[in-house]
DNA sequence: TTCTATTATGCATACGTATGCGGTGCTGTG
DNA sequence: CACAGCACCGCATACGTATGCATAATAGAA
């Protein structure tokens, strides 16, 4: 076990006192050119590097963030972790990284609190309002990320919360594909009770209603591939009545019912079935794909959160509710069945 | 700003002293079971949770694991670090998330090391020598996933590593696509200095020549989607001579081909093209790619890593380098020209 | 009951850093 | 030359917990 470099053994390398070598790596503390060179100097012959440990349990301000995500298969979320992770290291934080099955993230969040973090980003995941009370007393703002906070936890002690603009992304899809002239458009959900579903959901069969249509069937395929899969079963494999068009609550269970419409049940899309889905992952644009899709903008998203954070620690801002708008992307997936009225589409 | 609960408060309430209250929260340490009790409960009343980072101060150990990455994109770390991620938690340690661009990996552990991280893990990553040897002096050991420590880092400080066999791997594809009867077997690599891409070249490449056969084509991908459309054009693209398979570095990069091949130039795979693929990612398994891969255990590997950091930290076993078996998953992306020699097999 | 072995408990200190406060020396101005 | 002002520095302490050591309480044995 090799002694630890502390800034006691600089400070006696460099003859100053332990405070000089404190105030040589405190930018803006009041310290000579001079000393300060004297304290670098020793610091890089001992191989010196301040304890952030120590630093924090003085300063109360640990510079990391906990993440708190639960599915990584959802080629969505690494791609958030990764900006995430890069955008706050930016601005000098790190990230405390936890995945946690759905129903566990009590227990995570205790764990979390034990670390001084100074700020929790939740993906994917909801926050008891008991926890959200512990969280508020611990003094770390929370961001629940693609997630709204339930009203009950709201009203006690409001989490701040970003996301896209879910029921406008399931009115954009209603309107594509009522346009490209399909009769009867099913909907394959995700987890039922998730707010990103419950707003999906509601904007496509708003403005299905709207539009004088309905959702003719409905499956749900809870966000993940193998649920996808058997709700395509269920949608498709019927003789008759099959459905013209389905809107899926994410690009990966779209990807999986692709699959299943093509290679099990010989249909052609889009020739036969439309497929519309969400979040526009990368795979959404590969070649066997090309699914039109709608559009998280995922570097706007963090972006917004990590500006929510900072607005939070450093001048602690109230907590807010911030929409991002969604975007449709149009692929190869969807086709206009008759002349489609005039309305906005976006090529990727 | 709300005061923090400590074990002081704690032990007033429960009429102890703060020893007491850290003894209740060490197992094993010498409490009464009644002392326990009220501790626990006065605890409750507070919401009291021990404070991890003073804990670290005087512990020197944080619990907390490192773990470094550079491509998040590449579905196969994901799904590394969310296996990873949950084995580590099993064992009561945490993951502090570095996502790093290649070539920055110096600065980014520079950080960590302030962090009193108890060990790191890097994924596809070179770690410089003179890093080694601070991390060896912090007293953080180093585990490499995926990656070979180069030589002259080696002799320094060795560091350990957890690799599957690339070399096999390698040799696998050869002899399934020349077993295949194909004869321009061409190969797009990852990225040239890594230790993967040279381990799964030199094996494909020996075995070929064993066989009587040799690479009949050549390009880099770099790892990366773009790289590997890059490389397929340039391969196929010419007008004759065009290869009848190519074994590909990495399942995204395969896929990505694959998409080349069938989109742009509209070749078949596999009755025009076998593709063989590494890793066998979820995707290798969809539908409109099948793709025949040569498979990395991530749940071995994962295990091999955890159990290796414990030996590291807990016995303080020395440096290892373990390398875990490949296994080759056929599927519909590579074809028998020829009826095959005898060879095993391993259908997925 | 008395003495010993054992278990519980409190006291004090240490971990490595940041920071308020008082003191020293220097510069500049009248 | 004197004094104010200022930049710089060191001293001492605090952050919240773990732990060695001495002591008190308890159990066990004779």
């Amino acid at each position: 076990m090799k002694e630890n470099i502390t800034s006691q053994h600089v400070a006696r390398l460099a003859q100053v006192s332990q405070s000089a070598v404190s105030r040589a790596y405190t930018p803006g503390a009041s310290v000579s050119s001079r000393t300060r060179a004297r304290v670098m100097d020793a610091a890089r012959q001992l191989g010196y590097r301040p304890n952030a440990i120590a630093r924090t349990l003085i300063t109360k301000r640990s510079r990391m963030i906990a993440v708190v995500m639960s599915q990584l298969d959802n080629q969505f979320y690494p791609l958030v972790l990764e900006k995430l992770s890069q955008r706050l290291r930016s601005d000098g934080y790190h990230v405390l990284l936890f995945i946690s099955a759905r129903d566990e993230s009590d227990g995570v969040l205790a764990e979390i609190l034990q670390y001084q973090v100074d700020g929790i980003v939740m993906a994917s995941t909801v926050l008891s309002s008991a926890l959200a009370r512990d969280c508020a007393r611990a003094g770390s703002p929370v961001v629940l990320f693609n997630r709204m906070t339930k009203r009950a936890a709201n009203e006690d002690h409001p989490a701040s919360a970003v996301t896209s603009d879910n029921e406008a992304g399931g009115r954009m899809a209603a309107r594509h594909l009522h346009a490209g002239g399909h009769q009867r458009i099913a909907y394959i959900a995700g987890l039922e009770e998730s707010s990103t579903n419950l707003d999906r959901e509601r904007g496509f069969r708003d403005e299905l209603a709207r539009l004088g249509s309905r959702i003719h069937a409905r499956a749900v395929g809870n966000y993940s591939f193998e649920g996808a899969q058997a709700a395509a079963r269920q949608l498709f494999g019927v003789a008759a009545d099959k459905p013209d068009a389905v809107f899926v609550g994410s690009d990966q269970m779209a990807l999986a019912v692709m699959d299943v419409l093509r290679t099990e049940l010989g249909l052609r899309v889009p020739q036969d079935v439309s497929v519309v889905g969400f979040d526009n992952v990368p795979q959404a644009d590969w070649g066997a794909y090309q699914l039109t899709t709608i559009e998280q903008p995922i570097t706007q998203m963090v972006e917004t959160t990590a500006n929510l954070l900072h607005a939070l620690l450093h001048d602690n801002a109230p907590p807010r509710t911030i929409t991002v708008p969604c975007r449709l992307v149009v692929r190869q997936s969807t086709r206009a069945i008759r002349p489609t009225d005039s309305f906005e589409v976006i090529t990727s």
